[in-house]
DNA sequence: GGAAATCTAAAT
DNA sequence: TTTAGATTTCCC
């Protein structure tokens, strides 16, 4: 009897996200099952496919399947999990099969070797190794806590939550050697590796040749050998960012997502998916363990933990006891009627100079995300809001104030309309300007930059971070990428310029964004035996994402933000879709996002839908965006709606020449 | 995604 | 009526 494959194309159009049917050689018997990459006539030429199912009928006319050519030598197959994730992504990303497929199985191609993150030497090996520590009450409690719901099949996911220097790590790798102690394989997701240098070698020292790790400096084809090498059993802990998730370990026994809070835990590419949500999953399908580590915990994993839905792992103490860094907030406001114009408050350019007199270091941090136009008052520090939505409205082309949630609109405005003050407009200072004041201002200090222009070149950003730590220079300047993780024990003196910044930004998630980031900044300060200090400068003293971040009080600001998004139901207690129409062509772009706003409307009225509007940034390469956003406690709501819009653009020809993107809880506006 | 088939309009 | 250009339809 013959046997036939349903093979998905490797092709993104979403015409083709449905099986064709194959017959398979009797000489490729033996190689093709579900999961298996192929290679297949469609049309005039011959294309990439995977098996997803095989059977002894045929679905069409006979005479018009063709055969499978070959099974290519070195060809992947996507294991069993990983097609049930890719399914699932189908569905719950509203993509197609082939976008999930595809991002399970990245594709093998030839490029030069590039620079590896070697193991450390062995003797720096054993001096790690030395450091092997007796586990605080805390990290033994939450170690203890694992292994016992570990070993009993509870399949809760864990929040491990710990400030800064509390040993999360050191409690991950014994989790790590539980699991791997079971012949099962660990994956341990990271935001970045260039972040977390210091930690990867403690992994290295402990685990050895048993870690593979994954960083961005590696070529798709590096990476993808560390993938088989994982699939063989060659390693058994995969250290990578979010794509690591899809690691093809025969029996992952444990995911652990370090700073669960991150947003390069998203993807910002189809499937828009989060590696968090994706983590869960795959540990559901393979029963493995599933922990979550923050010093600062999203809204959503903390709120899981108030649900009851995961388990609180906490480590609230230092590993050494050691003194978060004292923190100063400075009313830039007061400065300024003061007669202080300049980025520097006095608090702060007195620290400086004391800092520099005692030789120590200081880093300066401006918050830069988020400057997109928003109009703030100098005098009084108000800004311009929508009337009905909780964030700020930018100034646009038309010289009027947008809202990008809700399509409000007004007119610009000449001076402050809280106090009067003329002082009033957008605010966009930059890293240069600072720099090239504290030039001026502190002549003999040697000031370096860190920003996007300073680290184009290659390993600028290494050989940046090297200098400040080897004490070749006093100040660093720089933004966000100056804030996380890094250890430099003679830095004395953060100083945040301008802490309120990102909560101007477009979306509701800017509160945690610069919680986070105060959070972040502060902990970098006194990491040696010196004490440290944070000077806070802000323009919103007041607001709880400051004063919380001064306070170093997590629960705090949870308790308020959690309020805030509970008001406005926005994610964690409601979830959110953007529907993005991206087109050539401006005058079939707004038909278009009007024919999905009144198929969505007519399917689900109760269904909470805002009008279609123009995107953020209404036209990017010269292709317009418009988008419809939707909102709903039910997920599945959405991905109805998605899926209804995904077979109507099949169909109906308004939305011929327009793309349309989904994208479920956005981590930015658009 | 790309070739082939079909439709559309305006130039002869 | 022809024909280039634009759009739609297939592809197992």
């Amino acid at each position: 009897m013959p046997t036939f494959a349903d093979i998905i194309i490797d092709l993104n159009p979403k015409s083709l996200d449905k099986t064709f049917q194959y017959l398979v050689p009797d000489e490729l018997i033996e190689l093709v099952s579900p999961g298996t990459q192929v290679m297949v006539p469609f049309g005039q030429r011959s294309v990439k496919g995977i098996v997803v199912s095989l059977s002894d009928s045929p679905k069409i006319e006979e005479e018009k399947i063709k055969s499978i050519t070959e099974v290519p030598k070195r060809a992947k197959k996507i294991m069993g999990d990983l097609m049930i994730l890719s399914a699932w992504m189908k569905e719950y990303y509203a993509c197609t099969l082939n976008q999930a497929l595809r991002t399970c199985l990245p594709v093998k191609e030839k490029t030069k070797r590039r620079k590896e993150i070697e193991p450390p030497k062995e003797a720096e090996a054993i001096e790690v190794k030395g450091e092997e520590t007796i586990l605080t009450d805390a990290q033994k409690k939450a170690l203890d806590t694992f292994l016992s719901d570990y070993d009993a099949g509870i399949r809760k996911p864990f929040l491990l939550y710990g400030v800064t220097g509390s040993g999360k790590t050191e409690v991950y790798i014994k989790m790590i050697e539980h699991v791997i102690s079971e012949g099962k394989q660990a994956i341990v997701l990271i935001p970045e590796i260039s972040l977390t240098y210091q930690t990867l070698r403690r992994f290295y020292a402990r685990l050895q040749d048993k870690v593979a790790v994954i960083h961005s400096k590696l070529s798709k084809g590096q990476r993808s050998d560390y993938f088989e090498k994982a699939e063989k059993g060659e390693v058994s802990v995969m250290i990578g960012p979010r794509s690591a998730v899809f690691t093809p370990f025969p029996d992952t026994g444990l995911i652990i997502i370090d700073e669960e809070q991150e947003t390069s835990y998203k993807s910002e590419i189809v499937p828009k998916y989060h590696a968090r949500e994706v983590a869960q999953k795959r540990a559901e399908i393979t029963g493995a363990a599933l922990v979550f580590g923050s010093a600062t915990p999203s809204l959503e994993v903390y709120e899981g933990v108030r649900r009851g839905k995961n388990t609180l792992l906490s480590l609230p103490n230092r590993v050494n006891d050691r003194a978060m860094a004292r923190t100063v907030v400075v009313d830039m406001r007061a400065e300024l009627s003061r007669g202080n114009m300049s980025m520097l408050s006095k608090e702060l350019s007195d620290a400086l100079s004391d800092t520099l007199q005692k030789k120590e270091q200081a880093m300066l941090f401006l918050n830069r995300r988020g400057l997109m136009g928003f109009i703030s008052c100098r005098s009084c520090g108000h800004v311009i809001k929508c009337p009905h939505c909780d964030v700020s409205l930018t100034l646009h082309k038309d010289k009027r104030l947008h809202c990008h949630y809700c399509g409000h609109s007004e007119d610009n405005v000449d001076k402050c309309p809280k106090c009067g003050s003329k002082y009033i407009g957008s605010f966009k200072p930059g890293t240069e300007k600072v720099e090239a004041f504290l030039r001026k201002k502190y002549e003999n200090a040697r000031i370096l930059r860190m920003d996007h222009d300073t680290t184009r070149e290659k390993d600028s950003y290494e050989k940046l971070l090297s200098a400040f730590a080897k004490g070749e220079a006093d100040i660093l300047i720089g933004t966000q990428m100056i804030v996380k993780g890094h250890d430099f024990p003679n830095v004395t003196l953060m100083g945040i310029l301008a802490a309120d910044l990102s909560l101007n930004a477009l979306d509701f998630r800017s509160a945690e964004r610069t919680f986070d980031l105060i959070t972040q900044a502060a902990g970098r300060s006194g990491r040696g035996e010196k004490e440290g200090k944070v000077i806070i400068q802000t323009y919103r003293p007041d607001s709880y994402a400051v004063t919380t971040a001064a306070a170093q009080d997590y629960e705090a600001f949870e308790k308020e933000e959690a309020a805030f998004r509970r008001l406005m139901s926005y994610p964690p207690f409601a979830h959110m879709l953007l529907l993005q129409f991206i087109g050539n062509k401006r005058e079939k772009l707004l038909p278009a996002a009007e024919a999905a706003y009144s198929l969505i409307k007519e399917s689900d009225p109760g269904l909470f839908l805002m009008q279609p509007r123009d995107a953020g940034i209404s036209k990017i390469d010269d292709e317009y965006r418009m988008a419809v956003t939707a909102k709903d406690g039910d997920r599945l709501r959405l991905e109805k709606a998605a899926s209804l819009i995904s077979a109507a653009i099949l169909t109906e020809k308004v939305f011929s020449g327009i793309t349309v993107f989904f994208d479920f809880d956005p981590v930015r506006g658009f």
